[in-house]
DNA sequence: CATGAATGAGTTTTCATTCAT
DNA sequence: CATGAATGAAAACTCATTCAT
């Protein structure tokens, strides 16, 4: 409503804006209130543009959703590639790319709704597979480099695989994001506080440090 | 189709096996569809009665997500009060815990589903909240009991508190049931074989024990 | 809007007499309009029920035409049916089912008018095709009953197919309603006088009898 | 697709090509959809030009549609006129009428399909009625000559009049066209294989010529 | 002349809910 | 208690047409 998103609002035809200012509201709004609970009427009311519009670039609601969870992956995917592990030691990187991830889905609440929302209708909407499969490489990769470093460095037990590595990292901080309500609901709010998230965090980190860490007693 | 269901089928006027028997429906369209996806109409055609039963018994669509919701917390936790965990040491206790918890997490995927939904609508629909409280509290005095025979007999650290534990073991078994379709999507689906989540359950174990174990060397 | 369907205004609950209603005036609509230009609005407006009603009975738009066509089909047949042609000798019954037909495409011009939108759409709405000849069949075992009995008789020759005669009967009884407007504006109104008309139908009889009786010189 | 679209696809400006293209796609999709069927999208998109210029040239869609109807009878008489039958018999002229009536009516369904769309709309189209009936007079005139010099050289009975002789002629031939799809849907394909169709032509002749020959017995 | 972007008004369709019997 | 019929409000979607460049 404000100077913000003056590209989209200023009257200067621009496609790109006007998509990119679609897609951020529905991402929004779908995150909020499900597939079908999302109302594309509310979506172009808090867009800059029409209703008609939507459909002009995006054809029909459920295509808009398709394109809304596409890029909220790939989003998703770039935000965590900005990271750079290369240069600390695999402890050091593994510790990190755990503490990034937990805040990085603690921050990205849309993407963590729109995956629940994805699981609840059994990824009807997720399109070419390989192409999802691609864009979601490279945090397998990520993991697995620091992990065979840690490995050809002798510092980390070659029990384990990077997809399981990387399944047990997303498992709690996604959980962390994604079922707060419900737990904070269930059990207090105290958990996330900021000082027990922090708690949380080193705990999550020691955890699955005891998975790879030889003994070193 | 079977026998099961006779008692709702068989027109014997048995109003709780009619409300049982809309719940039953409702839970799980409410779990494959989401809030505002599922439709009175199927839920009624599903149903061995009819749409009037429905609203007759449930009011609206509102409460009866609302007592789908609730029954289904209910369920859950009666199924996790079944665990006789008082008779084992503290160490194989909370490994039986773990393991019991990760199967049931993956048996409920109804239950997984709604609180999924519940956290997209933020908790809309939770109710009472002492009463939600009470109904989950027995989750916590499960691992606190256990927690606190282990630290009294000197097994157990002390640095962790029982919703922090409670926490950490939902997240991996709550994850590994809700993001399946996700996940398997987008990393191949050999982490789902009966093999694999053997070898998960067991790292899982293995993770939280080494947050509680002394080192016994 | 009189009284003339009271059966239907009635708030009494008749679902026939609803069903029955809405296929009349959607009759009169896409006859009137195209399939396209039919609207769902004029047509529920026009109806002594609503909108709403329209869709619980027949689904969408295209199913109601669909149900709008095939009802046309079978009330034509029924109609024509009804002509009691035994008694009369081959002669005679053929010229009367000529000048039946004549009236009787004449009167029905929605019947006319449903197959030329029919055929426009490439008969994308004909339904089950088997059904569709089903309905049609009597209109051909009308005209080879008459043409076995002439052949019979000796005063038909045998050159000829029932189903040719019929599609001679029906092309020149066709035109006359469905192309009288074009036809009226580009060469005058005075081929549809009841005068012209009935000379008309004569010089139709005449034709086609030309083609079925021997020469009785 | 060939060379000889290449004076619209050449982007040379050429007006008169670029309206002829709009005019040939137009009358296409007008023909296999209906007035309100067709799409003006869809026209400019098979148009090797724009949508803007279907309204720079065209006006509106109605108006597109009255030039296509006008082009489309124009054209029809246009094909007609080139039949030179003066220097046949009477009889022979007659007949070879029919037949290329028979055989005009086949090959032109956008035609015959567009007089189907302006009859359903009661010819709201048919724009001003004198220029229509202009276009039109040829039709006739080519009748009366022949059935007037048939008359004065004593082989045709004078009973009948150019309009009803044209009216029976075009019955059959447009209903030939414009009825395949359901009369064949309605009793089988066969009467369209290419012998048939020449049973029926000759068929058609015969009928007509025993209401315009003397018995020359 | 040419093009993709934009629009307003309208069209079809759906949904939770209530009513008559 | 039980059922199919009915409903109003709102949802998704479409179309001919116009505008900015």
């Amino acid at each position: 409503m404000t100077g913000i998103t003056s590209d989209a609002r200023s009257k200067k035809r621009n496609p790109e804006a006007v998509k990119a200012d679609i897609l951020r509201i529905a991402t929004e709004e779908f995150a909020g209130s499900g597939y079908a609970g999302a109302r594309v009427n509310v979506i172009a009311e808090r867009t800059n543009t029409s209703k008609r519009m939507i459909y002009y670039y995006f054809g029909d609601k459920e295509n808009l959703y398709r394109e809304v969870l596409e890029n909220s992956y790939r989003a998703i995917r770039i935000g965590e590639s900005l990271l750079d592990l290369e240069h600390l030691s695999p402890d050091e990187a593994m510790r990190t790319l755990i503490a990034f991830t937990f805040e990085h889905q603690k921050k990205n609440t849309d993407f963590v709704r729109l995956t629940m929302i994805e699981n609840i209708h059994n990824g009807a909407h997720l399109g070419d597979e390989d192409e999802f499969r691609r864009i979601n490489a490279p945090a397998i990769e990520r993991v697995e480099s620091i992990y065979h470093r840690g490995v050809a460095e002798g510092v980390f037990k070659s029990r384990i695989t990077p997809v399981r590595l990387h399944w047990i990292i997303s498992s709690m901080c996604f959980f962390n994001s994604s079922n707060r309500v419900t737990f904070s609901a269930a059990f207090g709010e105290e958990v996330f506080t900021d000082e027990v998230q922090k708690l949380l965090c080193e705990e999550i980190q020691d955890a699955i440090m005891s998975l790879l860490l030889r003994k070193t007693d």
